[in-house]
DNA sequence: CTAAAACCTGACGTTAACGTCAGGGGCAAG
DNA sequence: CTTGCCCCTGACGTTAACGTCAGGTTTTAG
């Protein structure tokens, strides 16, 4: 039973993309806009810790619910440290409702089409 | 009581613009998307029926939900005629699937977002 | 009649998250 | 040694629904 960590086995960016299901190009523009650190090996390739593949993922999904990049950046260190200022929480509470209104509208697309659905399958 | 129907009073483009709650150029982007149509006046100015407004709203609707003005144009007749083909059962299918997945993505990220929340409200 | 408000046609600018290409390095297998 | 795969840094291209500006005409209110 080791007391130290023991040396993560560090990635390189391909399996990152792999594992998270993006592109290489995507990972590099992670990094590009803050969200992702990477250590770099001798030769200058980038190396990650394997937490990198689920915070792409997490990633994918918050830009999936339209936040930006930036935002993201913003809003890392809550979950990061679980603490939170004023201004980290009215912008969480911001997206929330943001997206909460945007799955109504989708929502509310939805049953538009399902009529019309309904209609052309019943009156062919 | 007229029989025949009454000439519906013609509105110009701001009348609609401001009706649906959009830009002047977005509806006349739509009619250049080949969404609208629009006769004209003897100087060139658009002429309007009333139901272009909720017609926008409409279009507004569907760009929310992700459909594209091109993809919107292939199903405008799914509404105005009630009648469908193969083709476009098929994409009104294929975009309610896509738009209950996004709705799906959305509801997951809304759960990830309010989980924070939670932890940071009831810990300051 | 006149000035403001509304309309017209181009046509270039914007934004975000990448895609893609050019040109070059490094490293394990055979 | 060389072949093939992965990696690197720029840097320009893409897309959709408009925004915005320029320069000119039309409609409307007074």
């Amino acid at each position: 039973m080791t007391v130290t960590a023991a040396a993560e086995r560090l990635i390189r960016i391909g399996e990152v993309a792999r594992g998270a299901g993006v592109s290489v190009r995507a990972v590099r523009y992670y990094e590009q806009q803050g969200l992702l650190i990477a250590e770099r090996s001798p030769s200058g390739q980038r190396l990650y810790r394997q937490d990198a593949v689920p915070l792409v993922r997490f990633f994918q999904q918050m830009f999936a619910a339209g936040l930006t990049s930036r935002r993201i950046t913003e809003l890392l260190p809550c979950w990061d440290s679980g603490h939170t200022d004023a201004e980290q929480r009215a912008m969480l509470r911001a997206e929330r409702d943001r997206i909460q209104a945007k799955v109504d509208d989708l929502q509310a697309a939805l049953d538009r089409l399902d009529e019309v659905i309904a209609i052309t399958d019943t009156h062919p």
